[in-house]
DNA sequence: CCAAGTATGGCATCTAGTGTCATCATACGG
DNA sequence: CCGTATGATGACACTAGATGCCATACTTGG
C-alpha cells in the first residue's frame, strides 16, 4: 500500500500526485487515507515514525553505564532498518532528494533522533559542559550515520558498508566521546585551540604503532607548539 | 509589518491566524502577502533567508587557509544577527518552540547552514575521511551555536554570552578540528574505541600543565590500556 | 439476535497557495 | 503634454491538503 504510493510519486512526481490519485490506486477512500497516515508526507515516513518510537524505547530501557555505546547501538539500529528494506528507503531517498518539502521532513526526522540522543547523552541536563558535549556528540553521530547511509543509498546494489559504518562511528565517538567521560577540568597543554581554562590534545595514528612511538610523536608535537 | 504578523501569531496562535487576518491587519491584500513572502511560514523566516545568503557569500569569498576558523566566524555572524534583533528572534523562538510546523522549518534552516559548513570544510568532497570529518565538525559547530543561542533566547534580558559562545566553539573545533588538519593515516594506540586501522587519542587537561606532565599522564593512560 | 464500539466512506468546509487578468502608478521617449 | 511600456498591487477563481460531521457497514461480546 505504501509501495503503491511510492510508485505513483516516482512515476508522476510527488506534487503532481494527489491524494485522490492514491485513493483511487489503493482502493481506499481519500478520507481513510488521511485517517491512517495523517498527511501526504506521512505516507512516506510512516514506518520511520515507528522506528523512532522503537529507538526511544531502546534508549529508555538501556542501562546508563556507557551512554556513548548505547547511542552508537541506537544509530546502528536505525542504519539496520534502512538497509533492511531498500525497496522503501531507496525510492524514498530519491524522492527526498528531489522534493524540498520532503527533504525538510526528512531533516526534521533526523533532528528528532538527534534530540533524543542529546537528551540521553546529556542525562537530562540542558546547560553546562556535559550538555554541550552531549549535543555535539549526538550531532556528530547523526552526521556519521547519514554520511555512510547516503553513500550506500546512492548505490544500494553494493554490499552494506557495515565496516565503514562502525569506523565512522568510532571516529566521531572516539574524540568527543572521551570528552564526555572526562570530568571537566583535567589536563595540560593545547596542541589545538581550545577553551581558555582547558586544553584538548588529539592524536590520530595507525593502530599498529607502539606506545613509545606514539609518545615520541606527541612529544615532538607539543614541543613545536610550545617552543 | 513582520512585527504585526508576529504579534497576531503570539496573541491568537499561529494556526488560528489566517492570511486574511494578516492582510487585514497590515492593510495589504492577501495576494500581495503571498507575493512578498512566498508562504505563511516565510513571514517569520524572511530575514533569516537573507542572513543565510550573506553567510554563503562570506564562505565563498573567504580564503581557505584556515577553514575551521572561517566556519567559526560564520557561526559567530549568525549568532550576532540573532542577538542583534531580539524583538524579532525572541518571539519567534517562543513560537517555534510551541508550533511543530515552525520547529521543523527552523530545523531545516539550520540544516542549510550545516550543509554549507560541511561543503566548505570538506572542500567539495562527499566521501572519504575528510568529508566525514567536515560533516561531523559542521554538525558540532551548529550544535554548539544552538546550545549557547538557546540558553540566551530563554533569558534575553541577560547580557549576550559571547564568552560562552567562543568557549563552546573552541571546545568543538578543538577536538574535531585537529582531526581535519591531520593527514589521515598517522598514529598508534587507542585510548578510546576507534576505527580498526586507525586510533584516536584524546587528552583533556588544564592549560597550565607542563608538557612533561601531560606526557606522563598519556604514558600511564596508554599503559593501562595496552597492559 | 441484538447492542456497543470501531473502522470506513461520503460530504461539506476551511485555508494555504497559485494562476490570471484588470487596474494603477511610475518612468520614459516623442 | 501625451502615449506607452513596465512593475506593483488587488480581485477573483481554482486547486489541493486537511479536518469535522454524520451515516453506514463491520466486528465483538453478551
Amino acid at each position: 500500500m505504501v509501495e503503491v504510493a511510492v510508485r505513483l510519486f516516482t512515476e508522476a512526481g510527488y506534487e503532481a500526485t494527489t491524494m485522490d490519485d492514491i485513493a483511487a490506486a489503493t482502493g481506499m477512500s481519500r478520507r481513510s487515507l488521511f485517517r491512517r497516515f495523517g498527511s501526504k508526507e506521512d505516507i512516506l515516513f510512516a514506518e520511520h515514525d515507528d522506528l523512532f518510537e522503537t529507538v526511544e524505547r531502546f534508549l529508555e530501557a538501556a542501562p546508563d553505564d556507557d551512554p556513548v555505546a548505547t547511542v552508537r547501538s541506537a544509530a546502528r539500529m536505525v542504519f539496520q532498518e534502512y538497509v533492511r528494506s531498500p525497496e522503501i528507503t531507496v525510492p524514498r531517498f530519491r524522492l527526498v532528494r528531489a522534493v524540498p518539502r520532503l527533504r525538510d521532513r526528512e531533516i526534521a526526522m533526523t533532528a528528532r533522533y538527534q534530540a533524543a540522543f542529546s537528551r540521553f547523552l546529556g542525562r537530562g541536563e540542558t546547560a553546562g559542559r556535559r550538555a554541550l558535549t552531549g549535543e555535539a556528540l549526538a550531532a556528530s553521530v547523526i552526521a556519521a550515520h547519514n554520511h555512510v547511509l547516503r553513500s550506500w543509498l546512492h548505490s544500494p546494489q553494493e554490499p552494506v558498508p557495515w565496516r565503514r559504518f562502525d569506523e565512522a562511528m568510532a571516529f566521531v565517538t572516539g574524540s568527543l566521546g572521551a570528552l564526555l567521560r572526562e570530568p571537566a577540568g583535567r589536563g595540560g597543554a593545547a596542541v589545538q585551540d581550545a577553551a581558555p581554562q582547558e586544553s584538548v590534545l588529539v592524536a590520530v595514528y595507525p593502530a599498529a604503532a607502539s606506545g613509545e612511538d606514539v609518545l615520541s610523536r606527541i612529544r615532538s608535537a607539543l614541543g613545536s607548539e610550545h617552543g
